[in-house]
DNA sequence: GATGAAAATGAAAATCATTTCCATTTGTGC
DNA sequence: GCACAAATGGAAATGATTTTCATTTTCATC
């Protein structure tokens, strides 16, 4: 067995992780998809867990620094979190009922691509989403 | 010297352009590019329009529904306004200056139709935008 | 020109996400 | 235990946007 070893924090250390970011890449792991602070705010709450709206920015903030979040926009601006190096997918929005499937974008994917190269842009991302009327409604 | 036409307005016809509608109109084509509400407000307060910021927000959420102007993000989540060009199009945002590019769509098109019809939605439209840092950046 | 209804307007208040402040608690090394 | 830095959370502040509501303007019609 592998000897167990001691680490010291020091100021070259790579940052720890806090308790709250933990907490919040666990619930962003086990919702799967989006999530405001809000919402991951209000989760959190539910379980019992009386951590503080204050905190909950706070982490996600740090999360996205540390490039393990993703932060998006909604359409009304409020911020979304996801993590990060999930498959990269779409979203098809029932206007209506607001349904929601996940859906493919590899076209998509190479269009950003090939764009982004004609204009000589770099460090690229995207979002797209197709709204309409599910068959449902 | 031609005689003026006087038309009379009646529910059939289209709908007239209010004034501050046509005075955020002139003020986005002399700017050119986006603008934010606060400040579409601040540069007619400052040319002497006693124009309220009510009014401003009013004026571009017609001229958005009516697709006379585009709604975009910026990174905080501040709604920018911009005139749109005629066709449909996307864009191709500098994420440090702002600096955007209007690009063509075909790929995202045809995506769009070809997802709505693989899970049965209608009335379909769609966003996409490309983000990223431009070469002067 | 007067009139009345509908549309437009703007000031102030309300809302809502997010940030800042600050006092308290927790964790860690000595 | 002690000292000190980091983490935490509640309350207040901030800032964009929306809502409310009373007032003003527009305009077809008389």
């Amino acid at each position: 067995m592998m000897k167990k070893v001691i680490q010291k924090k020091t100021t070259m250390m790579k940052k720890v992780m806090s308790k709250s970011n933990l907490k919040l890449i666990a619930v962003l792991e086990r919702t799967g998809g989006f999530a405001s602070a809000q919402e991951l705010h209000q989760i959190l709450r539910r379980e019992g867990d009386g951590i503080g709206l204050t905190t909950v920015y706070r982490a996600l903030q740090s999360l996205v620094d540390d490039k393990i979040v993703d932060l998006l926009r909604r359409e009304d601006g409020e911020a979304i979190y996801r993590l990060c190096g999930e498959t990269h997918h779409h979203h098809l929005v029932c206007k209506s009922c607001g349904d929601t499937v996940e859906i493919e974008g590899g076209a998509i994917e190479k269009w950003a691509k090939t764009m982004a190269e004609e204009f000589s842009f770099r460090d690229v991302g995207h979002t797209a989403e197709i709204f309409g009327i599910c068959s449902k409604c």
